[in-house]
DNA sequence: GAACTTTATGCAAACGTTTGCAATTACTTT
DNA sequence: AAAGTAATTGCAAACGTTTGCATAAAGTTC
């Protein structure tokens, strides 16, 4: 470490200027000429100042930090284990800081119930991104309600008073279903939690096209967690014996589980049972067989997550907006 | 969002006090009479208070936050698809929590090479975790050269100026090889990039298993992905057919995909070929096979690369130290 | 009850920026 | 060349905490 951390007025002083000008210098402000602009921001550079961050949010009570908080329901460990959720994070990283912003990460057992006083009252961020919905949205809603600047990563068509981001999750459920449909499958089991928000749409997808087609629905209300999976699935063919044909997953972790359960049973995938994901992880693509998924484009999402914040700091309120899903279609249910 | 945000002087003149008091009663000042601060705390919950942690960053030039930097080499797409290293980061997240401290995620985009600069000396952060020592650590060293509080986490037996709180990866990767020498394989491939910090232990460790053997070693060197562990799989045995019986993965992830192009072609496992990963994720045990893996203790480590973060904060000097691993032995190998 | 110690509180000066306004300098215009 | 305008820069007051020091109140001792 430098014997001794510079400071704006230092910088002032080594230049022979005022510590406003300096900081309107830094800062670009065209107030300043630009011959003197340049020679200061050499000067900064070649001094390796950096501002006092503390300092200048202070004065200017903008922290340029969104707080990212991964809303996971307490009780399971979806979280840690899902990569889903983490990639999610991992791009909005990149789309904040495309825009300049950083990223605080957080959770419910840091922020408490109260998000709008731990994060923004207390100037650690400026806004705040949450990553999935939850089965209890009321800390979303409360935040939402006393103003924070706030975006949801979860399913667009809830209505609610907050601005959602998400898949069609409906749809994604329905389309999956369908395409079990249409590869023959009749007695399609829907493997996941119904009350769980974003799952909730895809069930009723599901319910949907099964509907449609004059099939009953049946449901393994599980956690989404592989391991749940796999359990749910092997106590199901336990108890009933193979009596279905095809598995609506509530996500590729999930499916993932219960392809294990089948193949240590010598179910043929996709010819005794086909089954098809939700989120299109980097192991749908390795698994073997390989697993059909619901896409979610998450890197685009990220961004109009951060646009839509970004918007909201400005003081421009902002909506829900549906995101394009797409079914990948590989080795886990047939053409 | 209340009309207004009050301050400290705003919640003194409620209560007829100073600000100074009120500072102190709700930092548990001892100086101040419990009574008194037990009033006070009451009356900042009431109304809702909370700290304007800029104003009091300036102030004690303390920060409470740490900077988890995710260390990917620029050119693979590793840190956004493996899991691993994003579970990592969850758990140092609550280890963090556990102490009070804040996440600041960032990484190489947005820190530039001087981390020492744009973390500490613009007081984002007080010190610096590194998930990962990547194949050139000298933003690292530089980091840890300029009196950054810094701990990493790699191969703790690299020789370095830094506390590396990781894995013997050299040991990882030589029980990985005995065991699969030890279940009858002889032409044993370590399949990943020995030029990568931690991988090159691996690596290291698996070349001394071979040499005790006295079996001949070979590399097949590859992106830590699992796309370019297929790919690399299926060249070589497009090329050489199938010349080995066993492989030493330097991931889960690595090993998943060379699974996938064994599988593809009917090559059993671990009959034709035994395999075994490094990491234990949670796909590890719902593939089918299972995968036998090295399990790290990434929970343990965590805590471990918290507290001697923390120690150096406080002045300490702290050091490398070694997390045991663990084989998790399961289908992909004989026992 | 005077002198002293202990306990509890308040005063005011920082921390390092940013920014409205005033002041200076340079450039036009007549 | 005077007067006015435009381009630069500096002064000084915030932003909301924390904390060393001074002070006031209460308790103790002789």
């Amino acid at each position: 470490m430098n014997n001794k951390q510079l400071k704006l007025a230092d910088l002032a002083k080594l230049a022979g200027v005022s510590t406003s000008t300096v900081s309107r210098a830094l800062n670009d402000n065209p107030l300043i000429k630009q011959e003197t602009r340049d020679k200061l921001k050499q000067l900064a550079k070649q001094h390796n100042f950096s501002l006092n961050t503390a300092a200048s949010r202070l004065r200017t009570q903008k922290t340029n930090v969104v707080a990212v908080i991964i809303n996971f329901d307490s009780g399971t460990e979806q979280s840690i284990n899902d990569p889903f959720l983490l990639k999610v994070v991992g791009e909005i990283n990149l789309a904040l800081n495309k825009q300049g912003l950083e990223l605080l990460l957080s959770n419910s057992f840091m922020a408490g119930d109260d998000w709008a006083n731990y994060f923004i009252n207390s100037r650690r961020a400026d806004g705040i991104i949450v990553v999935g919905q939850g089965k209890d949205p009321t800390n979303i809603e409360a935040a939402a309600a006393a103003g924070v600047p706030l975006v949801v990563w979860g399913d667009p068509k809830t209505h609610c008073n907050y601005p959602v981001v998400g898949s069609d999750n409906f749809v994604g459920g329905r389309i999956a279903t369908e395409h079990l449909i249409a590869g023959g499958a009749k007695n399609i089991v829907f493997l996941g939690d119904p009350a769980h928000g974003e799952i909730g749409e895809r069930y009723r997808g599901y319910l949907a096209a099964m509907k449609a087609a004059n099939y009953t629905p049946d449901v393994v209300s599980i956690d989404i967690t592989s391991g749940a999976a796999y359990t749910g699935i092997n106590a199901l063919l336990l108890k009933n014996g193979l009596c279905f044909d095809g598995i609506v997953a509530c996500s590729d972790m999930v499916a993932l589980g219960a392809m294990k359960a089948l193949k240590e049973r010598y179910i043929s995938i996709p010819n005794d049972v086909a089954l098809v994901g939700f989120d299109d992880i980097a192991m749908a693509d390795i698994s073997h067989p390989s697993l059909s998924s619901i896409k979610q484009n998450t890197q685009l999402a990220s961004v109009i997550l951060v646009e839509k914040l970004l918007a909201q700091l400005q003081g421009q309120p902002s909506n829900s907006q549906v995101i394009e899903i797409e079914l990948i279609n590989r080795q886990s249910t047939k053409p």
